[in-house]
DNA sequence: ATCATTCGTTCAGCTTAGCTTCACAATGCT
DNA sequence: AGCATTGTGAAGCTAAGCTGAACGAATGAT
């Protein structure tokens, strides 16, 4: 077993390039140091230093154990730091979230927000991130938390592996240009939509096959779909500008979209969920943070 | 500085449950177990363990702890490893490659598919990314190489931190459906292309302002690029299947692509260049990849 | 060319971290 | 109640790891 007071002093003799820098600047005798060096290189079978005039260098093997020392003494730092904060009563770690675009906007950004104030310790990380890509990245342990959709009718893979959290129910609703005639009405029947050019998410996502099936069970038409844009604002802007009807859920639609009428459909309700996955073991950390995004998805 | 041997044993205690289970399956005497991690208590000043029952369960800290412990301990054998293939004269770690689509095909694949034979114990994590987004995680340690491109006459930011080394160049081609009536000589003047739909990546991209900026200087018109995508290979598609255009590099094409006609344009070359880029220190591991993606490179 | 200085390494000697053994209190099974 | 099993503490021993002195090699000043 490698030990890590070692790695350290390799390390110290590393930046400081001599024996004697490293001794002074630890507190010891430079004796000590090159009989640890000594003992780490026969403990690991490798030559780690050469002497090169009356100096030392790290060999190639040298660099690569210096490597991973600063490495592992940044997590020591951090385990300290984390334990430091968790004494203290306070919840602390690093969170890293995914999440797809407009639960990151609604839920995930309000939900930094508060934890910033009430868990100061965590850390958030979050990228915008599909949900088929995350749940292989959650059980490699490089992402805590994902938030993940659902439309009704496409279940997504069960992950029984993992742990489930439903966040929120949302409507989908039918955005229509202010000026379409059938934006008369709170409800639009989609059969009168048949002509209406569409903007949709790109083909093989989750939004794109729910328009298609909602055009077709509902509307009784296959949709012209016109324009594509995975991202859920373009194809708000789409419908404001080019005058294309689009099926987007409320979380998109915020507080209210300026320019565009907001229905419902008037042959039946389709909803979408909204949830998050973890590990099944949750740290602290990580279910603060997941209380922070079931609170932020409860404004809506 | 908190001791490796200590946490090693706080995680068998963890992984066993009871003091006397990791004593002996560490080999020790139950009594050295338990002064250890009384020591360790006190130098984090914090409570660890909690008898319940005669066992002990970890505290909330303690769990934290034991978190960082099998997190640093799997980096020392990590360190270990790779130690022992550098000793034996080979080059080993772990390289993780950023880079955008047809380079990733036509250069990085090939390239990991040599490494796997001529340096068995590089381990190479690639992923299909951006560069704009690429070069901070670079930084970060996030990445350690990232594969880019450049047209001409359309300059990338320079980073005079990093180190970028030129991989290729390759020549820009004019893409019509085979049966096109352009597409009968070798070299195609653009200007008479203009009403031609055109298919091309996203606005905001640089394929995308190379197609507007070589349309307007050498066929002096302004496209109506009617398609658009970011997959190179659905752009390739689009134009067997629609009858559009479109303007590739070669890298896209490869060996030749079936069903449309590749030609160049009349009024003059137009070419891209394709780089890496690495911090200004590399490891053998990252040089030796480097090193094969340039050999790689080279083929074309 | 010579000498003083600085460097890294080695050896002897000492201190103490860390182990074992033994003893003891607390718990749970029969 | 009796007994096995658990975790913890005290005493004592071994060896890891430190200091200080001594030595050879390299460098820079004179």
């Amino acid at each position: 077993m490698m030990d890590l007071h070692r790695l350290r002093l390799l390390r110290e003799v590393h930046g400081r390039g001599t024996v004697h820098g490293a001794a002074r600047a630890l507190g010891y005798s430079p004796s000590a140091i090159s009989q640890q060096l000594a003992v780490l290189e026969r403990e690991t079978g490798t030559r780690l230093l050469e002497r090169v005039g009356r100096n030392v260098r790290l060999t190639a093997a040298g660099e690569v154990l210096v490597r991973h020392a600063t490495a592992l003494l940044e997590g020591v730092e951090a385990a300290e730091a984390e334990l430091a904060a968790v004494a203290a009563g306070r919840v602390a770690g690093v969170v890293r979230i995914a999440s797809f675009q407009s639960a990151f906007i609604r839920v995930v950004a309000p939900a930094i927000r508060s934890l910033a104030t009430t868990h100061p310790d965590i850390r958030v990380e979050a990228a915008e991130l599909e949900v088929e890509q995350a749940a292989p990245a959650l059980r490699l342990q490089q992402l805590d938390v994902m938030v993940g959709d659902e439309y009704d009718g496409q279940p997504r893979a069960v992950h029984t592996d993992l742990h489930r959290q439903h966040l929120l129910r949302e409507q989908i609703r039918v955005i229509l240009p202010e000026d379409h005639p059938e934006a008369a009405a709170d409800r639009v029947p989609l059969r009168q939509l048949a002509d209406l050019p569409w903007a949709a998410c790109q083909p093989a996502t989750g939004h794109r096959e729910m328009h298609v099936r909602v055009c077709r069970e509902l509307g009784g038409f296959e949709p012209d779909i016109r324009y594509s844009s995975d991202d859920f604002l373009i194809l708000l802007e789409l419908v404001r500008t080019t005058g294309a009807g689009a099926l987007l859920p409320d979380l998109v639609i915020g507080a209210g979209a300026p320019g565009v009428a907001v229905r419902l459909p008037a042959e039946g309700d389709v909803g979408r969920a909204v949830f998050l996955l973890t590990r099944r073991t949750r740290t602290p950390a990580v279910a603060a943070v997941a209380d922070a995004l079931a609170a932020a998805a409860s404004e809506h």
